[in-house]
DNA sequence: GAAAAATGAATGATTGTTCATTCAATTTCT
DNA sequence: AGAAATTGAATGAACAATCATTCATTTTTC
């Protein structure tokens, strides 16, 4: 279906879905650099070298432009993150490890990037939208991680270990270390971030991580 | 110092403290309610029920305002910290374990705080005065919580273990269980995130959090 | 009654949105 | 196939709304 809708596409389409694509990632670029408050239309359509009206033509409204920027943020992490999941399939304690350094990799853990979810999550209880999108997510993952420890904690019989506990922990911690890196990234070190997960791994499920 | 000059000041400036104070509360609603880029100086007075210019009149810019609001905000939880800090004195698991608990504790992990704290924090790429402000008082606990890790590993001799590395994945515990809580506050749980944290800190100090 | 605080209407700058117009691509017609 | 007609993308000037800031005036405090 997709391939006849593409096919359909003439020369035009394809540009148009191209316009959208630059304009979001013009979107990312003058949010990481002025804010989400204050990054104008102005300033993305002058990034991405079009004219004043662009945005307005291709996405409508600002709101819009907005909230299809968080999903491609978003539709972008999940690729990877679901890419992880498929490539190392098989083993649950190797494919936790994999997710794990998946978010410390320079394509997550990247300042700009991290400047403009956080914008976003600053006003996730502003913005409706903005919450549900977020919430959506994190639930999907939430479940993917816990199922992973509750796999592990199956094999190696933890006793005391609560998969939910766990899985809590280990997505905060990534999700902390991001916060870390955005404010300090001076005094951040991926390997020190990789280094903690993995002591925490190596506690809490000894066997599966010597 | 501080007594001196409270005593210096007569009703007058009293009120004027007042009036600041308010309108800093006014400012933490308005932008838990409307996010930091919608919330305008006209939001921030008729929230505080007063007049249109006050704002100016009292902090002369919108731009001293939040930043203001941001060192309202710091200053609180640092007070919080040092108390914390000096009243379990002496047991530096003890301390340690306290400091987890404040995190969760409802006056620090409340969602309309949380929000605004990550308002900031989206803009602090953009923003340098607030980077250099979060980024002090970050190194700052750091500093604090490395010290205390320091002192548990050398009392229980725990080999390989990293002071660094604890105290970074120590914050970026609570930090991110901030961000569950504000994306998705209804499967968050405040006891189960304790529980995450207490995992943590019993898989590597299994002597100290038996 | 003088000084300070507070008000709220007015101001000017910023910014999202609209729209008439231009230009290029595609389709239709012969 | 080539000319004419049509479509839709793109522009940027103009518009309208929003909002921070100012200030003349009123109110409160000492």
């Amino acid at each position: 279906m997709a391939l006849i809708a593409e096919e359909r596409q003439g020369r035009r389409a394809l540009a148009k879905e191209r316009r959208r694509r630059q304009l979001i990632d013009a979107t990312i670029k003058c949010i990481s650099k002025k804010g989400l408050g204050s990054a104008t239309l102005a300033d993305v359509a002058k990034e991405a070298g079009m004219s004043q009206g662009i945005v307005n033509l291709h996405f409508d409204s600002k709101g819009n432009l907005l909230r299809e920027t968080l999903r491609f943020l978003i539709e972008d992490y999940d690729a990877l993150f679901m890419q992880t999941v498929k490539k190392s399939s098989g083993n649950a304690a190797e494919t936790l490890r994999s997710l794990m350094e998946m978010d410390l990799k320079p394509v997550i853990c990247d300042r700009r990037k991290l400047a403009v979810w956080f914008a976003f999550w600053g006003e996730v209880k502003a913005v409706r939208t903005y919450q549900k999108i977020c919430a959506a997510y994190d639930d999907k993952y939430d479940k993917v991680i816990k199922e992973l420890c509750r796999q592990i904690i199956d094999e190696g019989n933890y006793d005391g270990v609560d998969a939910g506990d766990v899985s809590g922990a280990l997505t905060s911690l990534t999700e902390g270390f991001w916060l870390s890196f955005l404010i300090n990234p001076k005094s951040f070190d991926r390997a020190a971030a990789m280094r903690s997960i993995e002591s925490y791994l190596r506690a809490v499920f000894p066997k599966h991580y010597p």
